[in-house]
DNA sequence: TGTACATCAGTGAACGCGCGTTCACTGATGTAC
DNA sequence: TGTACATCAGTGAACGCGCGTTCACTGATGTAC
């Protein structure tokens, strides 16, 4: 492994990765090459080549970095306050968090890249579909734990829409397709505890 | 004006834009090449330059016909059958248009392009979010013409929440972020409704 | 404690390639008189 | 109807550039004895 496992090795390849992120946020997925990488890390080519032999291998290491800080923040949302809140504080607690990371646009777009990515990279989207995957897990668990009556199979149909919506609103939220409104969060947040929140009533 | 006024320069002009279309949805952005163009629709590369003289203006004129025709559909949708249907047939109708031109992955795909360049390209981030807002209002007529109780911000906040709604369940059935899913599709149709059907409860 | 050596960390130059762009050119089509 | 000419449509070769990758190299750090 090229990584080595050394502390100082791993500090480094976690800087160089800060980098790519850095570059990806502020230019876009096409301009994300290994020189603008190097140079916003403050490091020689051949020395960002000496962690990730090729640009595949930062590309993939960035995404997997992306998704797994991603997920480790769902789970905190939504296990983290398991059976010691009510339904609907757990759940305003779910949405506020959901929505205020959101509301960084940076965040965003390395999300609007790695669908990008997805749509013709066979690894990229396996990796994608496996983050949504547990996502949706991790919501379904959430519901069924504050309101047992509801199926699994049920559970995760809701948790999947829910997770629809929010991706949807993070569009919006980000400036790309709108922009950030009071009153439609209002209405976001109802659909969104009319999802997760209410009985078994389709 | 390269385009000029013939009818077979229109003609080209939009033969080479297909190309174009096909070279995105099937191997993203980054490989969208002017050669790669050229080859697709069967031209030489210095022909492909004698229409779009440079790359951004064949992705401009690329980007405005996706977004022109997804909203003349979404027109289609809202208006043709506003006042001879009833609420819920027209709702349906909506229903079915928008999910069924998601179930094409390809133009999943050209809107997840969209996004990722209107992250980092002003020109375009200008066209799509004129593209949203144009939906959403469209949207938004629909509602208060069935429902002319609701008052016009209150449809326009519904309307946003629906398309969120809508671009969030596109990523999952072309296959990105999951798959289709016909009881999701139930709970999925079900929010739709209670966001535009429903009274004006929040 | 000191020396030898392997591995880790980082440099610098060069490579071949595909890219967007430029430009001079030829043939086809329309238009004026 | 015929000729001259301008514009439209399409070709082909070449350019400079930035890209990812390769590779030989040096210095720093750890480890064995």
């Amino acid at each position: 492994m090229s990584a080595g496992p050394t502390p100082k090795g791993q500090q480094r390849r976690a800087a160089l990765l800060d980098a790519a992120e850095r570059v990806l946020t502020s230019h876009g997925g096409s301009e994300l090459t290994l020189r603008a990488v190097a140079e916003e890390a403050g490091v020689r080519l051949g020395h960002l080549q000496y962690y990730f032999p090729a640009r595949a291998a930062l590309l993939s290491a960035l995404l997997d970095r992306i998704l797994t800080t991603s997920l480790e923040r769902v789970t905190g949302l939504t296990d983290a306050r398991t059976n010691d809140v009510g339904l609907d504080d757990g759940l305003d607690a779910l949405l506020d968090g959901v929505l205020s990371d959101h509301d960084d646009p940076r965040l965003v777009r390395l999300f609007t890249e790695a669908w990008a990515l997805a749509a013709h990279d066979e690894e990229a989207a396996a990796a994608v579909r496996a983050f949504y995957d547990r996502y949706v897990a991790h919501v379904a668990s959430f519901v069924r734990d504050h309101a047992p009556e509801v199926s699994a199979a049920d559970a995760r149909d809701r948790a999947e829409v829910f997770v629809m919506l929010m991706e949807g609103s993070a569009l919006f939220r980000s400036g790309i397709t709108g922009h950030r409104s009071p009153t439609a969060d209002a209405r976001l947040r109802g659909a969104a505890r009319a999802l997760l929140g209410g009985g078994a009533g389709t």
